[in-house]
RNA sequence: GGCGGCGUGGCCGAGUGGUUUAGGCAGGGGCCUGCAAAGCCCCGUACGGCGGUUCGAUUCCGCCCGCCGCCUCCA
């Protein structure tokens, strides 16, 4: 069983789950006010891995992800690119599904987005309020953290020294710096909706309160997100659940900062790069190997450099589906098998026994990785000593537990050749068949040239494609 | 200022009180190949510094140095 950290009790711990053989996740998602930058990519992809590696270990998984389409940012852009709100939210939701679904991240269940949970959250507002843990100032309504048991639970360090800091906007008449906004009153020229405490729009910690328990019920098993969310957003959710008298998340996982040369990368710092960017130069099958070679709890440096590292290491996998022509073993769907089904399709069960203790240990994603390359080292090993039979059974295995990571391999059958290709091929095949190597050797470098990795093989001249060429400084990637 | 994390061989990155101590990438040598590519084999002998505990510490404890994060919108 996955034993996974627990941000609230600190340590690595047993996920236990209210229904057993079901597992209810909500990730918090994004806000759509600008292109998806690599963080959000990691963040995506960490909990794509989770879900699926919960499906391999025979779960059932409700993954809900929200998309918060209203929020300051967005107002703040659609008044200077004199759009709407609704545009511009629209916008960047288009782009973050277009990232998501190239970097081969599963569709969650449910895609809640904050406009159409306005009254559910003016319900939990109205309801806060009425059972006075809430008060109305001239600005809005704001929740009394103080009559909050347990607040502080994920902050982890003593009340007294969270300083309210320059908050831009403190409002005077809050009871403690710590309390937030559930409600913010209008101000004009913004998105508005009729409520109790008059109009304005839901503060942003009050959605996913509402949405994972509407769509997940109290007591839900799994809340995730990034590791800075934590506080105050996370804190605060939490706050308003049990401020209301309904218990939460049983479990907490936050993914770890993706750095841009050294430094945290933020919106802040204004040095984030948009997964739009890394895909230019990377097969997005890259990216996910680079998230997949560290714990997803720890920092992880995204460089050229990081990202070519990973390209070569993609390359050795497709290398193996190529030599052990494992394509239809490959597809996404027999990925998503459980473990149960992987040991009968004749898999080396020792192997996916390693794969599964790793990963079971908080995700050892970099330790899991490490057996399956030790397999296809194996699997190669023996092939060239004459037994493919027993090497194709461990490659067999190490491309169906990259499936599991949600890393399809790319053999032979991914790079459909032209017919120009082909007539080259043939006509290399020929001419080295006659001895004439001058002309294959010429032969070969033209197929290069058009792009074709050339490899000899007892079949023949064997054309792939090269992954995305990634040389060139791109300078929001330099060093 | 308060709280926390990290420092492993050229780079990335696991792990462990002690016999053989992941894996990847890069590099060197070899095999295979017409030449390549892919692949295989071999090689570097690492754990920030100083003390302590111990028969023995990279792994436990303390201190120091360095880096980073959170406490404020942020995945």
């Amino acid at each position: 069983m996955l034993r996974l950290f627990d941000t609230a009790s600190r340590e690595v711990r047993p996920l236990e789950l209210r229904d057993p053989g079901s597992v209810s996740m909500y990730v918090c998602g994004v806000t759509v006010s600008d292109l998806p930058h690599i963080g959000h990519g990691r963040m995506a992809l960490v909990f794509d891995i989770l879900r699926r590696y919960l499906v391999a270990s025979g779960l059932s998984v409700r993954f809900v992800s929200n998309v918060t389409d209203v929020d300051d940012k967005i107002i703040a852009r659609a008044e200077r690119e004199g759009r709407t709100e609704a545009e511009v939210a629209r916008e960047f939701e288009a782009s973050w599904w277009r990232a998501t679904d190239a970097l081969g991240v599963l569709r969650p269940d449910d895609t809640p987005h904050a406009t159409d949970y306005v009254a559910k959250m003016v319900e939990l507002v109205a309801e806060l309020v009425r059972s006075g843990v809430a008060y109305q100032t001239s600005r809005g309504v704001y929740l009394d953290v103080r009559r909050v048991p347990g607040y502080g639970l994920l902050a982890h360090q003593p009340l007294d020294s969270l300083r309210p800091g320059a908050r831009v906007d403190a409002d005077p008449e809050k009871r403690s710096p710590l309390d937030f906004d559930l409600w913010k009153r209008a101000r004009p020229s913004e998105p508005t909706w009729e409520s109790p405490f008059g109009p304005g729009r839901p503060g942003w910690h009050t959605e996913c309160v509402a949405m994972s328990l509407d769509l997940l019920g109290e007591d839900f098993d799994l809340h995730g997100g990034g590791i800075d969310l934590t506080f105050p957003h996370h804190e605060n959710e939490r706050a308003q659940a049990v401020a209301l008298g309904r218990r939460f998340a049983r479990h907490w996982v936050h993914n770890g900062r993706v750095m841009v040369g050294s430094e945290k990368m933020s919106k802040s710092l204004g040095n984030f790069v948009t997964i739009e960017e890394l895909l230019e130069r990377a097969d997005p099958r890259a990216y996910r190997l680079l998230v997949l070679r560290s714990q997803y709890r720890s920092p992880i440096e995204v460089s050229a450099a990081s990202v070519e590292d990973a390209q070569r290491g993609l390359e050795r996998l497709d290398a193996l589906a190529r030599r052990f022509d494992l394509d239809e073993d490959l597809d996404l769907e027999a990925s998503a098998l459980p473990r149960a089904a992987l040991e009968a399709d004749g898999l080396v069960e020792a192997e996916v026994a390693r794969f599964f203790e790793r990963m079971d240990d908080d995700l050892d994603s970099p330790g899991a990785l490490a057996g399956i390359f030790d397999a296809i080292g194996r699997a190669n090993a023996l092939a060239d000593q004459g037994d493919h039979r027993g090497g194709a059974a461990l490659a067999r295995t190490a491309a169906r537990l990259c499936g599991v990571l949600g890393l399809p391999l790319r053999g032979a059958a991914a790079h459909p050749l032209d017919q120009h290709a082909r007539d080259l091929a043939h006509e290399r095949d020929a001419a080295r068949a006659a001895g004439d190597y001058e002309r294959s050797d010429a032969i070969r470098r033209e197929l290069v040239a058009l792009g074709w990795r050339v490899e000899d093989t007892p079949r023949g001249t064997t054309l792939s494609r090269q992954g995305p060429a990634s040389s060139g400084e791109d300078p929001s990637f330099a060093r």
